[in-house]
DNA sequence: CTGAAAGCGCTTACAG
DNA sequence: CTGAAAGCGCTTACAG
């Protein structure tokens, strides 16, 4: 064992031989340093890890993973980069898979095929996929099937129509059911609805959430809940909004009451509403969806349903691991996450 | 050479070995046929690449980075997932690595420690890094050189104090000064500025290019240019807006125009000063920053200058791609985003 | 035109 | 307590 003379700073290691080299042992022992196995000399340890720690050499992980360790690498595939609520979702599910070692692969449906994400994934070498977005295309189903017979896990952050994937997801229901409530205590009776119109499965939700409401107080949901019968067209939902609220005061029935499809939406009804001379909650009461900023720094502040987007995502995440973390590839599960009312000042008494 | 049996359709090939074996040619041949190198007889070609399609094999791409080559990879560090902006420039650049083959790995100032960026990047074998966000700790400036030394190429996406950093952002200075520009055709001669009372680098440049424009007229800056002796303090934007428009009205000197920090402050203050009986822009100009949604969306539509949040993440990409394609590791580029003026509705000729 | 062998960097039985 | 050797999956000189 030659001794080591003091070395410049600047020495480059790169490899566990160079470092071997460098200190006079063999590659064995310094991995058995590297590693913290028992079984090496106290001195031996002191020599390598003084090295590691000054030239802040890491083993490649490369090499490793070829070996069959694990790739610490998780596959997440986006519906798209454009959709802020998607954005914000990765963000988050990105930030939780690295607090736990993972990094994250993105993809989006904009770049790769459908049908090539699981193609995509076995490639990578991915422990596991999470899907955030709304998904629609249904060849999906075969890929995540796919997924499971090569035991990859999967999980989806937002609705997607098969019930052999598993999903987690915002009880939309719920947050519906929780804003009929909170409109009802308030006396109203008459609650509109906007950009509620479409006939997706999630939108479908939305509606029974209010329609659950009002049969819990023994109202007729047929004639508490107004629709517009010719909606505007929705390119911009702040312009949707004052356009929806034109058309409510205009129509025969006009509601004391809204819930929307978004904070944006509500907004923007807001400010059509004030335009016709109604003034926002006393004359009319508004509820948002999501809590974006907006909801808050908009005056009044906007009466919302939170999107849970951290709890969501930190669910899908905690599933995902749970996963890996048994070896079990499961399928079918389906997890609702807890709606929560934003109350703030967009929502008042019903006027007499 | 013995003839391949039809096989089932499932089966799993996972190597070059197997599937060498499965064809009855050696691993050297497969690989030729993958790798689309000359001089292998039509038939076996065909013979592979029949299987290859039929089961979707992909070589395992950490035997070929653990071979040398290079891993595909560019490090993105950010300064917050919890920034708007930054997360959209985020998935701007994600989005373009990915188009050219790179995979993004992402981590945050959050999670790690910025004297950690280095090592970081070195373990995953990151081939470059781009900075997204504002970074402001010193350290950095060390670790960026440290990079450099190992021949890791560097861009930062936002302003970053260091003359030896390369940097790609947006021209904030051309920006004011195209809204000064448009301030004083309609006629103002005196420019409110909001929420930009800092003494940052960034925020001197802004008023930079006010002053230009109001010097290129042969106007007094130091008489044009309006500010607040008693900025309110800005925890929300909209509500900072707001109270700004009230106590500018209050002030001894109350502009006819204004330019803001960002478009949510530009909207708080066009509420602010309907608020108090002012209509925008019948008596009032108000010209926001970055172009979000709620710049178009609101009513009147703001006058903004845009982010060119793709500009910005395009062009350092495409910087950071040809530092890897020349090999070569450059420092201290500075290029400036060319600023542009949406023209909307907030913005029209000064009152007589 | 094809195959056997070497080697990328690492860890872990195996042998001492 | 330590080291020499094997092997992860791939490609590429090298030899035929």
């Amino acid at each position: 064992v030659k001794k080591s003379v003091k070395p410049p700073e600047n020495i480059a290691i790169r490899t566990t031989a160079e470092l071997a080299h460098y200190v006079g042992l063999s590659r064995a022992t310094v991995s058995r340093v590297l590693n913290g196995h028992s079984g090496v000399k106290a001195k031996n340890i002191k020599r390598v890890m003084e090295v590691v720690e000054r030239t802040g050499f890491t083993p490649d992980p490369y090499s490793n993973i070829l070996r069959g360790k694990r790739s610490a690498t998780i596959a997440v595939y986006l519906s798209s980069f454009k959709q802020q609520p998607v954005v914000q979702k990765l963000a988050e599910v990105v930030q939780r898979l690295a607090k736990v070692g993972y990094t994250a692969l993105i993809e989006t449906a904009e770049n790769t095929n459908h049908a090539e994400v699981t193609r995509w994934i076995k490639r990578m070498r991915a422990e596991g996929v999470i899907f955030v977005g709304q998904h629609v295309d249904p060849l999906l189903s075969a890929q995540v099937r796919e997924l499971a017979l090569a035991g990859i896990p999967h999980v989806f952050t937002d609705n997607f129509d098969d019930r052999k994937v598993n999903v987690v997801t915002l009880d939309r229901a719920m947050g519906l059911e929780l804003a009929g409530h909170h409109l009802l205590d308030l006396g109203h009776r008459h609650i509109g609805l906007m950009g509620i119109d479409g006939k997706t499965p999630v939108e479908l939700a939305r509606v029974a959430g209010v329609r659950h409401a009002l049969e819990a107080r023994g109202l007729d949901p047929a004639q508490a809940i107004v629709t517009l019968e010719n909606p505007p067209p929705r390119d911009s939902n702040m312009a949707y909004g004052r356009e929806c609220a034109r058309r409510f005061r205009a129509a025969p029935t006009m509601p004391t009451a809204f819930v929307t499809l978004n904070d944006e939406i509500a907004f923007g009804a807001m400010e059509g509403f004030r335009a016709l001379g109604l003034q926002v909650p006393r004359d009319v009461s508004i509820i948002g969806f999501n809590n974006q900023d907006i909801a808050a720094s908009a005056s009044p502040g906007i009466t919302t349903i939170d999107a849970e987007i951290e709890a969501t995502a930190a669910a899908a995440v905690d599933y995902l691991l749970s996963q890996l973390l048994k070896g079990a590839v499961k399928s079918g599960r389906k997890q609702l996450i807890p709606s929560r009312l934003v109350i703030r000042e967009s929502t008042g008494p019903a006027r007499a």
